[in-house]
DNA sequence: TATTGTTATACTCTATAACTATA
DNA sequence: TATAGTTATAGAGTATAACAATA
């Protein structure tokens, strides 16, 4: 802990290894709430990204998930070989596509809304509801220092 | 947050996003206290855990980190030919090989654990004390719940 | 010239399967 | 038979470089 610099922090307090553990534990949780959608967390993610604002742009999607544009063709690419989005050329920039999630898309992100609402009150299980708020603040705060 | 559940969290506010974001800052803040030691984080990890208690085998490390054994190996063989680390043949059991730090192996994980600790600080500056403790102690029971 | 999307390629991380030696 | 370590290999996930179309 901060006040704690005397007690040489054993591996499994390092914020590493807790950021780390903690993913792992909510993937896991989260993985059958995920499989009957037939999409994994990193899609929903993309549905969550692309169903928010109306038409951004690949390189606008891959700018706000932290990921190369190279990576984001890989990504479209499942979710339109799925019929959950499609491109569509921006009408003021031929060159950027705007992704749009198609009915199907919209249903798919609706439900794993909900699935990731589950898997993360069971990762929050142990927490009270004042100590799940924090975390989530806390971590909110430390990422929007970037 | 918890008490949150009429506004659809946008992408930024998923757990899973924070927790990578925040792994992510984390690395980066870190990167430039390691750089001089020669070591990664994830070296340095290991010389924490294998500096902790006495002779720990491989596969009790692999254990605790949350790994294969076959990527222990690897990982091992990486301090070991950097001379941080020494295998040696349990006494007991012929087929374990106990990891322990060399001279050279101590001292670099104790500057590693100060660089770890100022890597932290600078991560948790956003936030008060009591919040950075919360934020651990909140990741710490999340995490041993598994 | 710069930017968006794309492809090809390579690199990192990690696990699975099969092997050796010990138990 | 089972376990610890090892090796070879393969699979994700991601990035860098080069190219086409458009600005």
């Amino acid at each position: 802990m901060s006040s704690d610099l005397e007690a040489p922090p054993a591996v499994t307090q390092r914020l590493g290894y807790l950021l780390k553990h903690a993913q792992l534990r909510l993937a896991e949780l989260a993985e059958p709430e995920y499989e009957p959608l037939g999409v994994t967390g990193r899609q929903l993610a993309l549905l969550a990204l692309f169903g928010d604002g109306p038409g951004q742009s690949q390189q606008d999607g891959a700018a706000r998930l932290g990921v190369d544009r190279t990576t984001m063709v890989a990504l479209v690419d499942e979710l339109e070989a799925k019929g959950l989005v499609r491109r569509e050329v921006a009408p003021g920039d031929r060159r950027k596509r705007l992704v749009t999630l198609t009915a199907e898309g919209e249903r798919v992100r609706e439900a794993g809304e909900a699935a990731t609402r589950r898997a993360e009150a069971l990762l929050l299980a142990p927490l009270s509801a004042e100590g799940a708020d924090g975390l989530r603040a806390a971590l909110l705060r430390v990422v929007r220092a970037e």
